[in-house]
DNA sequence: CAAGCACTTTACGTTAACGTCAACCTCGTC
DNA sequence: GACGAGGTTGACGTTAACGTAAAGTGCTTG
């Protein structure tokens, strides 16, 4: 169940050359396992900027990667806002000042610093886990000695 | 600046006896940099219970590292339901049946898998970090030497 | 051609996690 | 005894990140 969108979908696709694959959103979302609308709001939220066929959004290779650093952004806990920072300014690096360039370094110094903060958070979180999971497993076994 | 409340307060505490400390809501409010409403609004939800003294919240040690436990959580992603399972659990442990243990276990795996995975985030984070920050010192240095 | 499916826009609804404001007590102190 | 610094309880406001429902477009399939 759960097909994904590995397999060729048995449509017109063979062998393709790779990179140029196409995804509607439909697939995007399979395979990131969101909804639609949470992709037609990442867009709004200048996230993705997919072409158009007409009205149909068309997603290539680079909007997979965007929402897939989107989504990890997400899970670390990040504001759209904040991913949005990033994400735009690494697009407009190769043509951009020296300002926004040292902004963008800024920026992703934060972020560093979240980060590690985060792995320290982990790291005890981790220890308090072990701890409890400790008690429970003993507290577990007297139970079942003394019935 | 930003006095915090770990120099005497200069009332009539002397070399306390450690673990009697007492806490007002204002002083751990500073101390975690959140609001007093912030506190509050984690009891209603069942995550403090502070003592009271007449109308007043009187926060202890064991208040204080619970704070410190949820704001943890917090940073890692965790809603307060979640961080309130886990913390009431742990409190109930004790005299708990071996359902509740169980399902305690379950519930410490799944949070364990959850930093793993955040963990794994984390690295491929800091790698993309890492290239957009030499790309954005490779092109800062262009336009060093160009102008 | 009618039905069904995937897509579209528009717009209002929802939930979590607080912020903000009003109106009130209760100290110590000037 | 007025006052300011903290504390208290409502109660309503706000923001982010979507969910959900309505109403329409376009293809292809029986």
């Amino acid at each position: 169940m759960t097909q994904s969108t590995s397999p060729e979908t048995a449509s017109g696709q063979e062998a393709l050359p790779r990179q140029h694959r196409q995804y509607t959103i439909g697939e995007l979302a399979k395979m990131f396992e969101v909804t639609p609308r949470t992709i037609r709001f990442y867009e709004q939220e200048g996230l993705l900027a997919p072409r158009r066929e007409g009205q149909k959004r068309i997603y290539h290779e680079k909007d997979r990667v965007r929402l897939k650093l989107t989504l990890r952004g997400k899970r670390l806990g990040f504001s759209l806002g904040e991913i949005r920072e990033v994400v735009m300014m690494y697009d407009a690096m190769p043509d951009g000042n020296a300002r926004q360039l040292r902004r963008l370094l800024e920026i992703l110094a934060e972020k560093r610093a979240n980060l590690e903060r985060q792995l320290e958070d982990i790291r005890l979180m981790r220890m308090e886990l072990d701890d409890v999971d400790h008690r429970a497993r003993e507290v577990l076994r007297g139970l079942g000695h003394e019935a």
